[in-house]
DNA sequence: CGTCGGTCGTAC
DNA sequence: GACGTACGACCGACGT
């Protein structure tokens, strides 16, 4: 395989009517602020540039039809006769954009009376001839002609590759027939005519039976029907036909392929021009759009494995080492339909091997057979005494279980060593990793296949970019191994937090979400139903109080009916600054006014319809039946979990209406669920930290938390208190949790905040040890710049002491809420490891399916669960020793609503 | 068209 | 402005 950087030349010309009029059609106009058009500029441009980087050449010509007429013309004077002139808006940009391109530095050959095809055509076949491989960017079929070893197509647009495979796949014919091909159906836009009722698949068709546009012609008798006599009347004109669709090879001209070096940009005429055009997210790069830079390659050895010998080769390498890096490349991101399409491996830093085993055909030569190639490997990825590193490899866990392979040993993960490092970094995905910790700039898998609707899967990139790739994901990872775990080890409480949580936590998480849950969709859907109709009554109710229509679920509309049409007082402002229409202020307006409440409730609907009951059916994983979520282990920056696709974690609980969604999470015939969940554990934990003694003593008798504060705050005896007291000692003990203010609380208890300031005082007053302990926490952060868990857990705070209030009083209720926040996750993840070990060994016939912050779930065959409640309970109730007992409520049912 | 910020609402 | 941590739907502005 030859990696060596190609002649990449680009049909300009095809591309500005393409950008033009894709951008016509999306009545999409870009222009800069002087009304000039730059869409076209933007597009072709942003093409260019990607080709640039993903294909690092060092040749590379960008070719325009050049202006006058052409051989074609001559030959047939009707050429291009019903193209209509080219829109003044789209030849506005041609100048500018040549003028772009060349103080980018592109070539950009131009020969007299000669069109783009034809330079592209004798360029190409000049560079096979010198050696050079070639990629032709173009979005016009007829290119297709001039694919062939060593010359592929990309249509940069679409991002769709077209190599022989490719061109067959897609015409029918191979390459050496698209001539003939092009001759038969004809061009409507060059006007070229073709046979009449004659489309792609009867040309194929004829060419398959005949071998050629010859042949076809010469048994143009035998065609049967309308279409054979369409045939014949055409065959006057098909060898002219012929003639205007073959791509000339052999244009005499004094530029070729070693001419093409990419130049040196005109860096002040090019800030000039984006300028200009006001295209200002180019600047950036003008610094960088150096000439390619040749490799990095900075002794990179990577190989790619295609046969028996190879691989053996290789497994020997694993066998002896120490440990070994091992990433899986797979056809898409949920885990449970992904295929494996490539495995690589690494054990010396800037060392590593892909096996590719499932690419396109297209996309890569013959490849080892996936399941044997398993088979082999199983040995190592089983056994628990062959150490394995990887970035996330829950997903790696995840999708080699799909072949019934359990990948053991799983001794170092640098997503979750960056993330123990670090929680609050923005990012710990390889590529982020990389450029933080190694200054080493990764491809992005962006940049080898593409983004958005047209992104490919891994299955369907090209071998030449694909295998690169996937080592430098093993051999990178491995690199940050080796940069991140000694820096781990030099802290021995984030040491043991890796250890001792997250590592053991990993296969946890992946039996759990390869568990999944059970979901009744016939109940969703009836209540999806009811819902619709609920909404609809509504929806009716809502215009004819607003005299016209609106889009119910536009906030922005909403605002307009309420406070400019109906001018209703304005309660409260978003952060910028516009009349909010969010449920507290509309719940106010609610009392003297019927729309806002007709809102608030269709709003509660559309949000259980659209979020749930529409939702929640369709990620129902077709090869379970069962809904697998996907739990996120270096997101939260507190230590919690989070959950996606679906969100498990926020399934609605409050409401009545939101309760029948719970309902219809349930458990399989002849089992039950069970959930567990800690009690107040984060009241408890702060108890525990600031060793307060009015409530260690509240937890300690085991009273009602709320009610006791309550009884504290307003001085009267626990059964004494009243509902509304309740309340609001729940609010003041939430609001310690996460940092509130006395004007939060007064909002919250709709109080004013003076009278919120007298029950905070009342509290601190009451629990002084709650007091010293939040002040202690918000001096220490300030000191330390970070705040911990009781399990050691990191959590920085670098705008503790920033300047502008705000901003540092926001850090100082982080810093009160983390550690009770963290801690409560350590100790559910601690709870989490010991409970897996418990079911795994004792054969319980029951698993783990769902965590949400301070439950578990589980799914138990029906007559087990009592032993399964006393086994959880031990273990959560274990995870921590603290001063208050964690104390934990179990439920069980038919649902997941029951079990509460 | 695709992306992304803003707003809203669900959970703990 | 004012309550911490998440995910995600929807809208609408804008061209990463």
């Amino acid at each position: 395989m030859s990696d060596k950087a190609p002649l990449v030349l680009v049909d300009g010309s095809s591309y500005l009517y393409r950008a033009f009029y894709a951008l016509d059609k999306q009545r999409t106009v870009l222009s800069n602020s002087r009304g000039e058009p730059t869409g076209v500029i933007y597009v072709v441009g942003n093409m260019i540039r990607k080709l640039r980087t993903d294909y690092q050449p060092r040749y590379m010509a960008v070719v325009f039809d050049a202006k006058g007429k052409t051989f074609r013309d001559a030959l047939y004077d009707q050429y291009k006769a019903t193209r209509p002139p080219m829109p003044d808006d789209l030849r506005r940009q041609i100048a500018p954009l040549h003028e772009l391109l060349a103080a980018q530095g592109y070539p950009m050959p131009v020969i007299e009376g000669v069109e783009a095809d034809d330079v592209i055509g004798t360029l190409a076949r000049e560079a096979r001839e010198a050696g050079m491989q070639v990629v032709i960017s173009t979005g016009d079929k007829d290119m297709a002609q001039l694919v062939g070893e060593g010359v592929t197509l990309i249509n940069t647009m679409s991002n769709q590759l077209l190599d022989r495979d490719a061109v067959l796949a897609k015409f029918g014919v191979p390459p050496e027939q698209i001539i003939d091909f092009l001759a038969l159906v004809g061009d409507t836009s060059d006007n070229i005519p073709g046979v009449p009722k004659c489309g792609p698949k009867t040309a194929a068709k004829w060419l398959a039976e005949y071998g050629s546009l010859d042949e076809v012609i010469a048994n143009a008798g035998s065609v049967k029907g309308k279409i054979g006599e369409s045939l014949r009347m055409s065959i006057e004109h098909l060898p002219l036909s012929r003639q205007l669709v073959t791509i000339k090879l052999d244009v005499d001209m004094d530029v070729h392929p070693q001419d093409l070096a990419l130049g040196e940009p005109d860096t002040p005429r090019l800030r000039e021009l984006l300028a200009r055009f006001e295209i200002r997210s180019w600047l950036d790069d003008v610094e960088t759009l150096a000439p390619a830079q040749p490799q990095p390659a900075a002794a990179r050895d990577y190989t790619t494995i295609l046969s028996a010998g190879d691989l053996e080769g290789w497994l020997g390498r694993l066998r002896a080492a120490e440990a070994f890096c091992i990433d899986t490349e797979t056809t898409r991101v949920q885990y449970m339909e992904a295929e494996i399409v490539g495995v690589s491996f690494s054990v010396q830093p800037g060392e590593a091997a892909y096996v590719p085993l499932a690419h396109d055909s297209s996309a890569a030569p013959e490849q080892l057979a996936r399941d044997q190639v398993l088979d082999q490997l199983r040995p190592l990825l089983e056994d628990p005494q062959r150490p394995k590193i990887g970035q996330n490899l829950k997903y790696c866990r995840n999708v080699l279980a799909n072949y019934g392979i359990t990948l053991n040993g799983i001794a170092h993960d640098t997503m979750l060593q960056s993330y123990v490092l670090d929680s609050t970094a923005t990012r710990h995905d390889l590529d982020s990793l990389a450029e933080k910790y190694l200054a080493v700039k990764t491809v992005h898998y962006e940049e080898i296949g593409g983004k958005g609707a047209k992104q490919l899967s891994f299955d369907q990139i090209d071998l030449a970019q694909a295998a690169p790739y996937a080592c430098q994901d093993a051999d990178v990872a491995l690199q940050l191994h080796r940069h991140l775990w000694p820096m781990l080890q030099a802290e021995p409480a984030l040491r043991r937090v890796y250890e001792e949580i997250e590592m053991p936590l990993v296969p946890v998480l992946s039996r759990v979400e390869r568990n999944g849950v059970a979901l009744d969709t016939g109940m969703l859907a009836k209540q999806s139903r009811e819902l619709a109709k609920k909404m609809k009554s509504l929806e009716a109710r809502a215009y004819a109080l607003a005299e016209g229509e609106f889009n119910l679920g536009s906030p922005k509309q909403i605002q307009e009916i309420l406070y400019d049409r109906l001018e209703l007082p304005v309660l409260r402002k978003t952060p910028k600054g516009q009349p909010s229409t969010a449920e507290d202020a509309l719940a106010e307006l609610a009392q003297d006014y019927e729309l806002p409440r007709v809102i608030l409730d269709h709003r509660a609907l559309n949000k259980l319809r659209s979020t749930y009951t529409e939702k929640l059916p369709d990620m129902i994983s077709p090869g379970t039946g069962r809904l697998h979520t996907s739990y996120r282990q270096a997101i939260a920056s507190t230590g919690r979990l989070s959950s996606n696709e679906p969100n498990l974690q926020n399934i609605p609980v409050r409401t009545e209406e939101g309760r029948r969604i719970r309902q219809a999470f349930v458990a399989p015939p002849g089992c039950l669920l069970l959930a567990a969940d800690y009690s107040q554990i984060e009241l408890r934990i702060m108890a525990h930290l600031s060793g307060d003694a009015g409530l260690l003593g509240a937890f300690a008798r085991g009273q009602d938390i709320h009610r006791s504060t309550a009884a504290e705050v307003f001085g009267v005896e626990l059964e004494s208190v009243t509902g509304e007291q309740r309340r609001a000692a729940k609010a003041i003990n939430f609001g310690l949790i996460y940092g509130m203010s006395a004007f939060g609380l007064g909002r919250q208890l709709g109080i004013k905040r003076g009278e919120a300031q007298a029950y905070v005082d009342l509290y601190f007053s009451r629990y002084p040890g709650v007091r010293q302990y939040m002040d202690r926490t918000r001096e220490r952060a300030r000191e330390d710049g970070f705040v911990e868990t009781v399990f050691g857990r990191r959590l920085y705070l670098p705008t503790i002491n920033a300047r502008g209030a705000q901003v540092r009083a926001a850090a100082e209720r982080t810093a009160i809420n983390a550690p009770m926040q963290g801690s409560a996750a350590d100790i559910i993840k601690r709870a989490m490891i010991a409970v897996d070990e418990r079911l795994r060994r004792e054969g319980f016939a029951a698993r783990m399916i769902m965590q949400v912050h301070d439950e578990l779930v589980f799914e138990v065959d029906a007559g087990h669960e009592r032993g399964l409640e006393d086994m959880v309970r031990e273990h959560m109730q274990a995870a921590a020793q603290l001063e208050v007992a964690l104390v934990v409520d179990v439920g069980i049912g038919g649902n997941w609503d029951e079990a509460h």
